[in-house]
RNA sequence: GGGGCUGUAGUUCAACUGGUUAGAGCACCGGAUUGUCAAUCCGGAAGUUAGGGAUUCGAGUUCCCUCGGCCCCGCCA
């Protein structure tokens, strides 16, 4: 027997009490004579005294032994603390247990960093002793949130009927999307599998195959360049529902999300969500994926714009572009170095720069003599510019306005600490069914070639004649929290005949979607019903509900920016045995050793 | 592929404009210490300044290359 209870639990009602407790050596302060002992377990901390005058000499010799780390079992009497001696900054801190018996299970060797101080330790040597830096109470806290958090999700779903089911993660590559990660079949020499980008199909399969109502915390796998909140291997809520619409399945995920937020923040939030079509959402905030906890939305300044004589607001116009202003609140203050450095940061995103009026007592801008003073109070009204406040202007195409003032939007929030505390959840719908590709100079899909059009768009694919593919919409939606995307999905095809003629206007050959698709293609001509579903990134969930800084933070062995992890040293050469075993012959161009 | 930041004892940091033997806190080792809670006090050991090259009388500091880490753009249906 180890414990009787864990560190964290005892209390003044234990007082009188024997525990039995086993932990690591948090910290000791050795007096001496009376050594404390601060014991850590998953359940937090407690003070553990060892006495001279208490239990056998034996155990006071060895416990100046103990060192941080060090994993012992102890049995002891709790007891009240003496007054003037608790330590209201810990749970455990008005008791603490006197010592009888120790064991030291292990030792520990010198720490490769301290676990019990309060420094930023390097990232690159908190990963690869990952097992060190979990023990520290903020990765355990994120560990356990994230838990908590697939707790509250099995629960909830199985509560609606879901059942939870796997999908291969050994399965085929299909193009579109994400690069895969590949892995070489022996049985099959030349042929490979490919790791999930999402279990999509399997999912609509399962549809097909009358499962009704599907879930599944999974692994996705995209070989893309990682960021903050981007890995290699992540995982998704993934869902899809039989006979459903797009409100009912907006509906079940608010719940969903309104019974994580209530059980692991204790924070009710209201729902509905704010739905905002993605027309909106671009024209309000330049992005498809708002920060709606600010305001400082983007307005069109089209007509004002024209009023003026201000060349490069007439040219951009005169050429289709747009003219959009955004408030700078509380910046009319900026000193010229600051605008510049504002224009720099535009021109870096693409724009040709930055036009900028402060309003003071007077209006002030190098470019107000282009502008009828009655043109200016009116741009001030309606960007709702007060004294102290300054007007932000890009005018380009308008992708450009839109990805320059979007960004400026986020930044001036932040720098001018107008963004409240709380969470805001949006839905963003109504996307467009594509995207022209001009790198493959065609129309790909937006979400992605599964995704339904909207009614009247299926009529007019189904009808044929002349359609405008960037004007089509679909029946996609995106979840987004606090300006992250966390979310997708949509509505999906079930019919055989669509799916087709979706897959042959993105410019995929007959044969190809045949090749690729055959199997989901033929499933929808077998009594499909109506299906749609949604997929939530529990990775950045769970970053966005512990506050954390990186998505590594919330995943307990998580890769590094080159996509390898520093405690397994994966990825790793492996020997020609196993490379001759699937057909396989290295071409690596440098100078770099091959295969071992 | 591109832009930016970064690398100094185990660890977190310091070291002026290029100038003596690269310092400090914590950790570690030895000693003292009976109410501490980042215990305290005394002493000690600890460095390929990421690696390589160049400039210089002299390089942690300047320059070049390589490696690693982080942030961003592209990419991520």
């Amino acid at each position: 027997m180890y414990r009787s209870i864990g560190c964290g639990e005892i209390g003044s009602t234990h007082a009188g009490k024997e525990v039995m407790m086993s932990g690591w050596v948090f910290r000791s302060r050795d007096h001496g004579g009376l050594i404390f002992c601060d014991l850590r377990d998953r359940t937090g901390a407690a003070q553990l005294v060892f006495s001279p005058d208490y239990g056998e000499k034996t155990i006071h010799k060895m416990a100046h032994q103990l060192r941080a780390e060090y994993v012992i079992t102890v049995k002891g009497d709790v007891r009240i603390r003496p007054e003037g001696t608790e330590n209201p900054g810990i749970p455990t801190g008005s008791v603490e247990v006197y010592v009888k018996e120790l064991e030291i299970l292990n030792k520990c060797e010198p720490l490769p960093f301290q676990l019990d101080q309060d420094v930023d330790i390097a990232e690159a040597n908190r990963l690869k002793y990952r097992y060190l830096d979990l023990r520290r109470p903020e990765m355990l806290k994120n560990i356990v949130t994230r838990h908590k958090t697939c707790k509250a999700v099995r629960d909830y779903l199985d509560r609606e009927g879901f059942l939870e089911i796997e999908t291969p993660v050994l399965t085929k590559s299909t193009p579109e999307g994400a690069r895969d990660y590949l892995v070489p079949s022996r049985m099959t020499p030349g042929c490979f599998y490919a790791l999930p980008q999402s279990p999509q199909l399997f999912k609509q399969l399962l549809m097909v195959g009358g499962m009704e109502r599907y879930y599944q915390i999974v692994r996705c796998f995209r070989d893309e360049d990682l960021r903050a909140d981007r890995q290699p291997e992540f995982t998704q809520i993934d869902m899809e529902m039989s006979f459903v619409g797009v409100d009912d399945i907006i509906n079940l995920v608010e719940g969903l999300v309104k019974k994580v937020f209530k059980e692991i923040r204790s924070e009710e939030l209201p729902t509905p969500f704010e739905r905002l079509p993605y027309s909106d959402a671009m024209e309000r905030f330049g992005n498809d994926k708002p920060d709606m906890r600010f305001q400082l939305e983007l307005k069109d300044m089209a007509g004002l714009a024209s009023k003026s004589s201000f060349k490069v607001f007439l040219d951009a116009l005169a050429a289709g572009g747009r003219v959009k202003g955004l408030l700078g609140k509380g910046m009319a203050g900026y000193s010229r170095r600051e605008t510049d450095l504002l224009t720099a940061e535009a021109q870096s995103l693409g724009a040709k720069g930055l036009a900028w009026i402060k309003v003071k007592d007077a209006f002030e801008s190098p470019i107000l003599k282009f502008f009828p003073e009655d043109v200016v109070r009116q741009m001030a009204g309606r960007l709702m510019a007060a004294p102290g406040d300054m007007m932000l202007f890009v005018a380009d195409k308008e992708r450009v306005v839109n990805d320059v003032l979007s960004r400026m939007r986020l930044d001036i929030a932040k720098k001018q600490n107008l963004i409240p505390t709380g969470d805001k959840f949006a839905w963003i719908t109504d996307f467009p069914l594509f995207e022209w590709n001009e790198e493959d100079s065609r129309f790909q899909a937006i979400h992605h070639p599964f995704t339904s059009p909207t009614e009247d768009g299926i009529k007019k694919i189904m009808d044929g004649g002349d359609l405008d593919l960037s004007k089509l919409k679909s029946k996609a939606y995106d979840l987004v929290l606090n300006g992250s995307e966390i979310g997708g999905g949509s509505i999906r095809i079930h019919d055989s005949e669509l799916q087709k003629k979706i897959l042959k206007l993105i410019g995929m050959a007959e044969e190809e979607a045949e090749e690729r698709f055959g199997f989901l293609l033929d499933a929808l001509k077998y009594g499909a019903p109506p299906h749609g579903g949604l997929a939530i990134g529990l990775d950045r969930l769970v970053m966005l509900m512990t506050g954390s800084q990186s998505i590594r933070d919330v995943i307990a062995f998580p890769k590094t920016q080159r996509a390898a992890c520093p405690l397994s040293g994966a990825p790793s050469h492996v020997d020609k045995k196993q490379l001759r075993e699937l057909y396989i012959r290295l071409n690596v161009p440098d100078e770099k050793p091959a295969a071992e």
